[in-house]
DNA sequence: GCCAACGTTGGC
DNA sequence: GCCAACGTTGGC
């Protein structure tokens, strides 16, 4: 199973708001970039992410499920997006500063290439932070 | 609020 | 197809 990275601002889509759509999930809108679109497409459904708080947090808050592969935008069909829904929060959210103060992470993208909002995420970076975050 | 880094656009 | 210019993002 892929692992990957979702970033938001939590004044455009917060965790809070993902909760809120439980179980049914909600589609992944607003991509606009073709590395991150490309990334959504290599996604399976059961497929696993970090869902993350850009702007003023800078921190992994929750993880998602991917339960429903790529397809188009359904208000706007030109676009792409994924379906994901909520899984659990983060016990203890792991903020940028730990991450990027950790070596063994220092290669995660969200350290490399902090721009890209879709990201993949290695089964070690995965495993690693999901024991920082206390799961 | 600033600035560096990156992606996209458009002229050639 | 290249590259300069521009706009946007996001960390600080």
């Amino acid at each position: 199973m892929a692992h990957w990275l979702f970033k938001t601002e939590a004044d455009a889509w917060s965790w809070d708001q993902q909760k809120k759509k439980g179980a049914a999930g909600e589609e992944w809108t607003g991509v606009r970039n073709f590395q991150a679109r490309s990334n959504m497409r290599k996604m399976k459904k059961g497929d696993r992410g970090f869902f993350y708080h850009t702007g003023d947090e800078k921190q992994v808050v929750g993880i998602v499920e991917v339960i429903k592969e790529a397809h188009p935008e359904s208000k706007a069909p030109d676009w792409e997006c994924v379906d994901l829904k909520a899984v659990a929060d983060m016990p203890k959210p792991v903020t940028l500063a730990a991450i990027k103060a950790e070596p063994k992470l220092k290669d995660m993208v969200l350290v490399k290439n902090s721009r890209l909002s879709v990201q993949p995420v290695s089964e070690a970076e995965w495993a690693f932070v999901c024991k920082m975050g206390g799961l």
